[in-house]
DNA sequence: TCCTTATATTGATGATAGTCTATATTAAGC
DNA sequence: GCTTAATATAGACTATCATCAATATAAGGA
């Protein structure tokens, strides 16, 4: 059985293996970068998601569990994990399986990388 | 005559009239924090602005011409002038009109206030 | 095995937004 | 005023995507 990937998230999967990115005020930003850096805008670009990290650095343990996010974001369950799997995907976010519930952290690293590439 | 503004111009116009912005992992993001944060990311989030804004950046004069934007980036001038006004609407250049010509210039203090809300 | 709970996926829908062509506006020079 | 060149706007088309209800899958306990 073949895994269907559209095209977005398959572009959102190279994510976490770039290197990247060359920092946006020194330009030379080559096309690919362009791409690679808009993406992970792009899942910035969502103010729930925003939200999902601005509480996760609110827990005590810096990590949330999947089921506590759709009450205070008033989200529907397939909604958060749909946010969750995209900003994993981008690199964002670890998961951890414990039990029947998952644990999400953030990747402080990618948002450094972001920082750099503002620079 | 009335103006029309959509209701994603108007979100993006009121950002640069914004402060701005609690930082992302020290917690505490407000919802409309959240909504004008993400409406920044968004800006972002396409490939054909960041080479722009990389475009501006490689410049003697740290400025570009309008006209000099559509050759390298293979886009017609339309679709130019329309990132151009969203990048400038999210106060992220400044224009400046010489002539027939408008040149513009990257504003780093609003990338640098990205900056810090990434951290 | 069955039941319950947590999470993921599917499929549909509506909204947003990038792109173009065509046209309008603005500014400068004659 | 007229002409030319630069920029902006209007309108149409398309792709992307956030969201949901419904359903499937995964994991633990009885």
């Amino acid at each position: 059985m073949a895994v269907h990937i559209d095209a977005c998230q398959y572009k959102i999967m190279n994510i976490s293996k770039t290197t990247c990115c060359a920092p946006l005020l020194s330009g030379g930003l080559t096309p690919d970068e362009a791409v690679n850096l808009a993406a992970i805008f792009r899942v910035l670009g969502e103010p729930a998601r925003l939200q999902m990290l601005s509480l996760i650095a609110t827990q005590p343990n810096q990590e949330v569990c999947a089921c506590e996010l759709a009450a205070p974001l008033g989200l529907a369950q397939p909604t958060v994990s749909h946010h969750l799997k995209v900003m994993h995907q981008a690199g964002l976010l670890e998961r951890e399986r414990r039990g029947t519930w998952i644990y999400y952290r953030i990747l402080p690293e990618k948002l450094a990388m972001l920082r750099t590439s503002l620079a």
